[in-house]
DNA sequence: ACTTTATAATAAACAGTGTTTAATTGATTA
DNA sequence: TAATCAATTAAACACTGTTTATTATAAAGT
């Protein structure tokens, strides 16, 4: 009976081949330019068999960016001391995401760099990944519960402002990602920028 | 003479006539969907005859948006009165905003209802297109101008404000068009919560 | 050991896609 | 009327994702 643990198995390294030749080939080349056939080529086996690994193109698609976008959030994770002011602590995490996720754009520099229409796929797939693991919102509003501002609140609306902070940086990387021409030092005052608006909003008792 | 100016009419009509066909299958389609052979059926031409006219698929995409895009702009331009306060104007304005982009994106609601991953091509050249004509953030540049907490900011403060605000709408907007759970409910809160943040942060005087 | 059964894998085809090229039609100019 | 130039086309090229019928291969049942 341990046959079939056995293949299970090795259906999965299959799985995971299939994944780890379409990572390579997405970071090599661009997501957009990412094809069936170009997967099929590297792990050395015609396209056909990816059908019976995956529904298709999309499935594989999805599961590499939600991989990816785990890692990536787990690796945001702050270990924020209960002694440093709430403040210092906002303004940390919110700028390691930022810069990490731009930074993550540039590994797959391919994809960011270029103008094609799917340009947006991955902070599409980025952005939906957010919700689906509630993760990186709890930890904001575990964050934002430290604020003395935030005392009186309910939970469902300091849940609520995370969540537009958040949406709210996502728009700020989404801009810093399309638009090429921006300089450095306008980039690196964009995200201050973004840092004091937020604090000030969240951080300000006479607010709603 | 008077022929080379016909000639040249004609020629901008047919192209018009392509974006026109163009424009209805994204419509009725979906923009993801829309292809140079559809287009060429649709004007009842071959569809070698749009290389004479246009680049290549990816300029006529452009070309479309932008037209879409700017109309759209024309609409939000408020008429804000002098005498209605600058936290009222804010509101109103960065409501009708979000408001019309959400909804402009149902009249494209193919595009916007499905989950491929070129999904968001469509408001990636919106986002875009906030750059190249900047009347919309010089539009938002004077509604801030008008609160007090601005009164001793430069202007590239004022714009750079502006520009972070305008960034954060977008997030928002994308939020509520990809995540497509978010009840009504839900969404008009996201929208209020938003403009309230932002109100909170901009008119504060203790900022900077 | 032999046959059945299930699965892995393939080649080939289908229906598309954007784009290019060489050939042809048709109107304007000389 | 002949030459010219642009408009237009059919056909091909090189791709794309996906499906299907077919073959090889390894496992299970007898």
């Amino acid at each position: 009976m341990k046959r079939h643990e056995r293949q299970e198995r090795e259906r999965d390294e299959r799985r995971q081949a299939i994944l780890d030749a379409a990572s390579h080939i997405a970071a090599e080349e661009g997501l957009e330019r990412l094809s069936i056939r170009k997967i099929a080529e590297r792990i050395e086996y015609s396209p056909g068999i990816i059908y019976h690994y995956f529904s298709g193109k999309e499935a594989i698609v999805e599961q590499l960016l939600q991989q990816h976008y785990q890692q990536f959030v787990s690796e945001l994770s702050a270990a924020s001391a209960k002694e440093t002011p709430p403040e210092l602590v906002f303004s940390q995490t919110m700028r390691r995401f930022i810069e990490t996720t731009l930074a993550d754009g540039s590994s797959y520099r391919n994809i960011m760099l270029n103008e094609s229409p799917s340009v947006l796929s991955h902070t599409a797939v980025l952005f939906r990944g957010a919700s689906e693991q509630r993760a990186a919102i709890g930890m904001l509003c575990g964050i934002l519960r430290n604020f003395e501002s935030m005392r009186a609140k309910k939970d469902s609306d300091i849940e609520l402002t995370a969540q537009i902070v958040w949406s709210a940086a996502f728009g700020l990387i989404l801009r810093l990602t399309v638009e090429k021409e921006i300089p450095a030092e306008q980039r690196e005052k964009l995200i201050d920028g973004y840092i004091e608006l937020m604090l000030a909003a969240v951080a300000d008792p006479n607010r709603g």
